[in-house]
DNA sequence: CGAATTTTGTTCGTGTTAGTACGAAAGCAG
DNA sequence: CTGCTTTCGTACTAACACGAACAAAATTCG
């Protein structure tokens, strides 16, 4: 509220707001993730090959849509994805505009090895929770999304 | 759980990992708060001018730690408000490996005028949940960092 | 049916945040 | 003075988003 004496004083907490505490949050995760992930592989580019995984082969775009990235931010994850191997980029016969973005036999191999460590990842990223507390910050997380 | 049957699969959901729940709102927060922050101010430029007027003027490592950014990220972060005239950098006369930061006249109205944006951002980002919930985000969420 | 419009997919450029690595300069302790 | 740390700078990679541009597909309309 702002101070009656001066007008211009507001009682604000930087250390209160959601967007500080989740830049924070996501920096400490950051770490535990490059800490723990198999062949250098950053949380969106394991996100990719995670839904690739899922989804099988699909366009750039819809992949995108599916690991929650903007067009752009999409293609230079694919780009490194294919310069590394794990990953390969073919037109689509069917529609020019579209080319097909499937898991290479590496990707295969390495997204299904991650799997258990990005489930450790998670509980070393909740450690500080306790098990009923962790549920209850998913649950409350998932509605923020 | 590993498939009993191939051995190879993995009872993995991406949509369960914080890190990705994480990431999805923390781009929702972002949204919202380029829709109504003033002067086109990002987030963390907010966050690196709330803290200089908390502590005044101070070198440019400790403006980084105290807004939890890389040396690097801050460097970034003031070379840019400075452009905008927000933020004056000068030599410390005592210690010449140091720079001092500062607010402008410019950059202690903005911050003061977007300290109730900021407010604004912050419940509306937390919207989806109720009072009760919002508090208990918030208390998980420190304990995260 | 065929032309015009709209939608969709991709790419590129720009700007911001983020971290690592390396090096230079300055301060400090032994 | 010699080594160690701190501070800052630069270069590089990665991620993220927006806007603009272009091509191709889909749709609408005459």
């Amino acid at each position: 509220m702002p101070d009656p004496k001066t007008g211009n004083d507001y009682d604000y907490i930087l250390d209160d707001q959601v967007g500080y505490l989740m830049r924070q949050a996501s920096q400490k995760h950051a770490t535990i993730y490059q800490s723990l992930a198999l062949q250098g592989l950053t949380a969106t580019q394991f996100a990719t090959l995670a839904r690739l995984h899922e989804q099988g082969k699909c366009s750039q775009n819809q992949l995108g849509r599916l690991a929650s990235m903007d067009v752009a931010t999409i293609k230079g994850v694919v780009d490194r994805l294919r310069k590394k191997g794990y990953a390969i980029v073919e037109a689509d016969p069917n529609d020019k505009r579209r080319s097909l973005i499937s898991l290479t036999e590496q990707g295969l191999e390495l997204v299904e090895a991650m799997f258990p460590v990005a489930h450790d990842i998670t509980a070393k990223t909740l450690e500080p929770l306790t098990p009923a507390e962790q549920k209850k910050f998913v649950k409350l997380l998932r509605k923020l999304t």
